[in-house]
DNA sequence: CTTTTTTTTTGACTTTTGTCATTTTGTTTT
DNA sequence: AAAACAAAATGACAAAAGTCAAAAAAAAAG
């Protein structure tokens, strides 16, 4: 489990033996329950988390008190809560679990111990921090599809599995859709 | 001009003479006049830039020939079409200029020399990465409010100098309001 | 500084999406 | 497997935003 984190990691740049043995020892395994809360609105995120198995949901509640998707993450991706990871703030968002799920984590401080213990974790850090960036961008070009069915098509093409693993509701918020108007919408397909 | 840019980046960690040199003889400037293009839809972006004076606008043109804005950069900020320039393949979006823009840049490959002749450079590689990706979040962010009124208060409050300078058809664009619509609601405050 | 062109504003009307209430279907839990 | 609970679908109506056309204002060009 933690060898499969460490040897992806190894493909973007290798990585020396010691550096290895440090996140070896620095991953440590989480199980969430489906509905399982992760990370608290208000708490600062600590993690960058490895996502063995399972699906976890990012969201907020707005001032209205309106839960509001913001991305599903699933295994083989990574979870973080980027604003307040980097900026050590609190977060905006709620991580919960949508399915059962395994993961692996290193904290914050452990990440930063590895940055400066072995500089050329840095190249790793610096190409995963791109394609996690482009990953963002894309999502976003999604997002703002004017009407309701491109958003959900965009979806449907990038992410088919997510459409069929989290409930409706939470699609619906995703994509800014009405619960009511996406199920119209699905109708119609 | 160029030590300017030099030295923001040496705030972020200190800069060894060598690397120091190597940026000042690969940064080089270029002057748009309002309305030159500086990337086309369809070319890959060759280069990271450094907004010196002026404003750039990012937009592509949808299937049905729509022009969609995509985000501002003005002076201090960085100019960067994240995947072309990351994955390496052709634009979605152009890039022009909404005003007179002195910018310096330095290209794809040159960057590259850097992070392989100055390691260290990956850390600031890195930190100007992880900056740039909480603020891409934090537009999306304001994107997602779900009422026209609240994208547009999200913008006046994070980027007020953005509805100031940049024209409202732009501006009704990127917040993904009919410019009719954009009109009727300024006057109503 | 006038003329021409582009952008913004405004009005009347249409379309899309949201809201609320109710029924149907699906999921947990005992 | 039945009861209890939660989620999804559907109909009738309301609200928000889009479209089109024309006038007014602003910016660019001569």
């Amino acid at each position: 489990m933690k060898d499969t984190v460490i040897n992806s990691l190894n493909t973007i740049h290798p990585l020396s033996d010691n550096l290895k043995i440090f996140l070896f020892n620095n991953l440590k395994p989480v199980t969430l329950h489906k509905k399982e809360i992760f990370l608290k609105q208000g708490e600062i995120s600590n993690k960058v988390s490895f996502i063995i198995s399972g699906l976890l949901r990012a969201y907020y509640i707005t001032e209205e008190g309106i839960d509001t998707s913001v991305w599903f993450m699933k295994e083989g991706d990574i979870s973080i809560s980027v604003r307040s990871f980097f900026e050590r703030k609190p977060s905006e968002e709620f991580i919960e679990a949508i399915e059962d799920t395994v993961l692996l984590y290193i904290t914050y401080d452990e990440l930063q111990k590895a940055y400066d213990l072995f500089p050329e974790f840095n190249i790793v850090g610096r190409r995963f921090t791109e394609k996690y960036y482009v990953l963002s961008e894309e999502r976003l070009l999604g997002i703002r599809n004017k009407k309701a069915v491109e958003r959900y098509r965009f979806l449907l093409k990038h992410h088919p599995e997510i459409l069929l693993r989290a409930p409706s509701q939470y699609i619906a918020s995703y994509l800014d859709i009405d619960k009511a108007t996406l199920s119209r919408l699905k109708s119609k397909m």
